[in-house]
DNA sequence: TGTACATCAGTGAACGCGCGTTCACTGATGTAC
DNA sequence: TGTACATCAGTGAACGCGCGTTCACTGATGTAC
């Protein structure tokens, strides 16, 4: 599969630490890629590395841990990239929309992330999503604020902002794993149903 | 697993069809109980009808086969849920509120077999969701229709009942597998999140 | 400056497992005469 | 009514595969003296 593997020289003395961050790239990409935690196959990702496959317990007790660790990191990624899309100095519908564009931009990027970070796990149990996870409440609470703002400036008539965003999230979420779920459905333009979604959702005044 | 397993007895002659039921049956329930099509193996669902494996080939061609069944027929029951809760008497936004509850509840009571009717496959071929399968536009169709006679008796708003039952679709199916797929989330009631979906997107008036 | 040695970053072979699928078969059941 | 036989509904053993994981190991790299 990857031609360049098998020429991977041995990191040197202190910098092992290097391959960790070499299986969860490879991880990451196996499975956007393939499609699945289940193509994310300790083999799989040492094939894709380049090098053999107990080099991984060294950096992942086992491939629940690996598995936890990729999904991690494509939840850091996700909250960074929908950051980077809000401009601060803009009015808050402006912000509110660009916002949930870049939410759903990740989810067709990255399709196979995006829907393992928010499903179940089903090949391995539930260590992926222990109990304590916070899956990025932190993340929600700026939805929850957009909408606010969206009320003080006289652009919302939501009297529910948390309840409100419960219900925009879900949406987003609808769309973005039934974009790519079924893809054989007559959809309209993707803005066109954001759109709906943030001005019915959030209860935007026209 | 199933203790009556090993005291099944072979069907009679002419009868040989009636386990091809039995290993739906049996296919549908490791569906829903184990969680994802990995778990829906030719031994494990031959181990729970209490037959040989080999025995599955003389009604499904292979495994890709025997799955497409599965979710055909978790289908099949799912509109027939649906249309059993529609109370053709009752004026247009009642009818909606009571297909789009019945939606949920389906959803809600097999998460497992929702969540694979709607996602792509991924540890099976596109075999499972062919390109020609309409996988249920029919169905839609009856989404549109309840918006629509919204509009007709003076309720709703909308001026596009196609795009809008779209948006109220991906709207039930982000809550529907959200709620199973996140469950930390301090979710509020399902009937209110639905409430906001049917009324902000379908337009109805007050 | 030279050398012995501990450490580090990996390797290669092996294990047991469950899987999908094939193949030749078996034995009860119904039917033709 | 009896019996030979075709058919039907399965079975049991075997195959090759990829997997997660373990184990003893190797050889280059840096360090202590």
């Amino acid at each position: 599969v990857n031609s360049t593997s098998d020429v991977r020289e041995r990191n040197r003395r202190g910098e092992g630490g290097k391959l960790r961050a070499e299986i969860l790239r490879a991880a990451g990409e196996l499975l956007e890629q393939e499609g699945g935690q289940q193509a994310v196959t300790l083999r799989a990702v040492a094939r894709q590395v380049g090098v053999s496959a107990p080099s991984i317990y060294a950096h992942f007790a086992d491939r629940d841990a690996m598995l936890r660790a990729v999904v991690e990191d494509a939840f850091i990624e996700f909250i960074a990239a929908i950051k980077a899309d809000l401009q601060p100095g803009e009015d808050p519908v402006t912000q509110l929309r660009a916002g949930c564009a870049a939410y759903l931009r990740f989810a067709e990027q990255r399709p196979n992330q995006y829907r393992t970070m928010f499903s179940r796990p089903f090949n391995v149990n539930e260590a992926v999503f222990p109990a304590d996870w916070h899956f990025g409440s932190d993340a929600f609470q700026v939805l929850v604020d957009a909408v606010q703002a969206c009320v003080e400036s006289g652009n919302s008539t939501s009297t529910d902002p948390f309840n409100d965003a419960v219900a925009l999230w879900v949406g987003m979420h609808g769309l973005a794993v039934l974009r790519t779920g079924v893809p054989h459905f007559p959809w309209p333009e993707q803005s066109d149903v954001l759109d709906r979604l943030i001005d019915g959702l959030a209860k935007l005044t026209p």
